[in-house]
DNA sequence: CCTCCCGCTGAACAGATTGTCCAGCGAATA
DNA sequence: TATTCGCTGGACAATCTGTTCAGCGGGAGG
């Protein structure tokens, strides 16, 4: 999907101030707001933006500790554990992967003896040969996607 | 913080539909529009609710290919390294973590081709020893927090 | 060179929502 | 028993949304 240095300004807005309606941002871009409003229909349809979710952070909730931990499946049993892994509520993310593993997921706990209790249950199925975990200790970029939007508005228009 | 079964219930509505305002909210929810504002604002004050940003997908934006970068850093060189990798959009986070390697970081690119160039200049630096990087093939759980909000609306009352 | 199509502008409208008050009520607490 | 707290139900003005309209300009195609 194609995104222009006026959809970049868009998302970089909406990132920068969620809360901003249709009206305030085409005032802020220097539009109409018809166009904002086309423009925005037009990046959600397009799906560009998935939606506007609130971002709930695990630490606020009780859940400080994160780690990766990456797990070598047995031949086969690849959709038993991902079903397995999906009931686990700890469990945030999950992606099957090339290389050494063969999957990678991002688990939470309460506190590192928690993580140990999360763990005994993620490889509480036979699927699972072996586990990996990394605790993650900081988090010096926190997921974004504000320069990548900026670089894809750049690539797309001249840049 | 604590998480009551209301607070659960207000998260869950605004995961499933976000564009939901606090009157409809009010009304989905079975309480007045002020306890619904009330809680509404704990949440975001409390920070469990970091922010409504729109949620952008990288393959919309023509960065299909999503990889996991393990990276072995040289000792004391780890805040060039954190600058480094901070500078390139095509880093979508990263963390600092215990195990064998020093960071782990998720990257997204234009195609498995353009992977080896997002590679090659993150690890454009010399604080970092080896890269072992992961490509994702699927996405069995996109990253959620639902459960984990329902198993702490749980745990926090008679759960 | 002309015509059509598309996106943007600026405006208008009714309907709905927000932010913000208020007083009353019930339960838990000191 | 007196106080504090959260929830209820209602009110207000101000604002925003969804939608429609006609006009304008540039680019594409003929």
């Amino acid at each position: 999907m194609a995104i222009d240095q006026l959809d970049g300004r868009i998302l970089v807005l909406l990132a920068r101030e969620p809360r901003i309606g249709v009206l305030e941002m085409s005032r802020r871009l220097g539009v109409a707001r018809g166009t904002a409003q086309a423009r925005l229909d037009r990046l959600q349809s397009g799906g560009v933006i998935r939606g506007f979710g609130p971002q709930v952070d695990p630490a606020a909730l009780g859940y400080p500790v994160t780690a990766f931990a990456t797990l070598q499946i047995r031949q086969g049993q690849g959709a038993d554990v991902r079903a397995h892994l999906a009931s686990v509520p700890e469990v945030l993310e999950l992606h099957t992967t090339t290389g050494s593993g063969d999957m990678l997921c991002r688990l939470v706990a309460r506190s590192n003896a928690d993580l140990q209790r999360v763990i005994d249950r993620v490889v509480a199925i036979d699927g699972i040969v072996r586990a990996a975990t990394a605790i993650v200790m900081e988090n010096p970029v926190p997921l974004r996607i504000i320069p990548l939007v900026e670089q894809a508005a750049r690539d797309a228009e001249g840049g």
